[in-house]
DNA sequence: TTCTTTGTTCCGGA
DNA sequence: GTCCGGAACAAAGA
């Protein structure tokens, strides 16, 4: 379940292993990612060389001379490294020692520095969109999003005037990618949990203590799960197959039932239903 | 067999 | 026109 932490983890150990790597060949298996990869995918990013990797939001942005390829994970998708042995790569020489399934690798990129691109993707809610531009803002997936969350503008300022007039709670805000972007359903309950605000209240209602702490902490959590190399529920894992430590720092997020973590709180986790996605918050703390 | 899970887009109602 | 949230999408595990 990729959200920003997890995207710069990829971003990172992709810079490492194939920044200025030549793409020389690509194999697909399926086509059929969320928008269809169209015929002529492999013949405009065949000798292209990687100049730049980058991130925004949850979105991977590969660098050409004249070209950007926009890479977006989904729920399941993954980035894997793979070493190839001279020309029979596509028939056994793949070693991998990973927990994943060969049929769900669709994307084979090719390298000229030994390596092997794979995209592996379960559920197929993941794509890759090449663009004949440089300009970053033409792609309209990057358009419409809202501030990365460690840009400096992302402040009490910026909240108070976006949620004027909103009835949204505060759960659905922070999801909302046109508001701040990066954010999905783990960080946004332990952002909330670590700022005693409970999800269903109205974002307009938060004081300005309350939104100054609240952004203090979506900015402090991120960092923090990117140190430990991201959270590894279900399917994440990085470039190199190694899985994130994360998930141990939860509060909140799959922690039903459990005591508050907090030592003076004898509150319990409670896991509610909020726009189909849940929801879990002290009954105690968070007010 | 049914429910849950994930991020994003689409669409209908207020 | 704007805002909001439910449904849909794929696939697997419980």
């Amino acid at each position: 379940m990729p959200e920003l932490p997890e995207i710069e983890i990829v971003k990172r150990s992709l810079f490492k292993m194939i920044n200025k790597a030549k793409i020389i060949d690509i194999k697909i298996n399926n086509k059929n990612l969320r928008y269809k990869i169209p015929n002529t995918f492999s013949k405009n990013l065949i000798g292209e060389k990687i100049l730049r990797i980058s991130r925004r939001s949850k979105y991977l942005i590969f660098h050409f001379k004249k070209k950007l390829l926009l890479a977006h994970l989904g729920m399941s998708g993954k980035l894997l490294l793979m070493r190839s042995c001279d020309n029979t790569i596509f028939k056994t020489s793949f070693y991998y020692d990973l927990n994943i399934l060969r049929n769900h690798n669709h994307i084979y990129f090719i390298l000229n520095n030994g390596l092997v691109l794979i995209y592996n993707d379960v559920r197929r809610f993941g794509f890759f969109k090449l663009y004949n531009t440089t300009q970053l803002n033409k792609i309209i997936f990057l358009k419409k999003l809202g501030l990365e969350p460690f840009n400096r503008t992302f402040g009490v300022k910026y909240f108070k005037k976006f949620v004027q007039n909103r009835k949204k709670n505060i759960k659905n805000l922070l999801m909302d990618q046109t508001f701040v972007s990066g954010l999905g359903n783990i960080y946004v309950n332990e952002a909330l949990y670590m700022s005693k605000i409970k999800p269903l209240r109205i974002c307009k209602s938060l004081n300005k203590n309350e939104m100054k702490n609240l952004i203090f902490n979506i900015k402090k959590i991120l960092k923090f799960s990117i140190s430990k190399g991201g959270s590894s529920v279900r399917d994440f894992q990085n470039t190199l197959g190694k899985s994130g430590t994360f998930q141990q720092f939860f509060h909140v997020y799959g922690q039903k039932n459990k005591n508050c973590s907090r030592i003076s709180c004898k509150g319990k986790i409670k896991k509610i239903t909020i726009s189909n996605r849940s929801s879990f918050y002290c009954n105690r703390c968070q007010i």
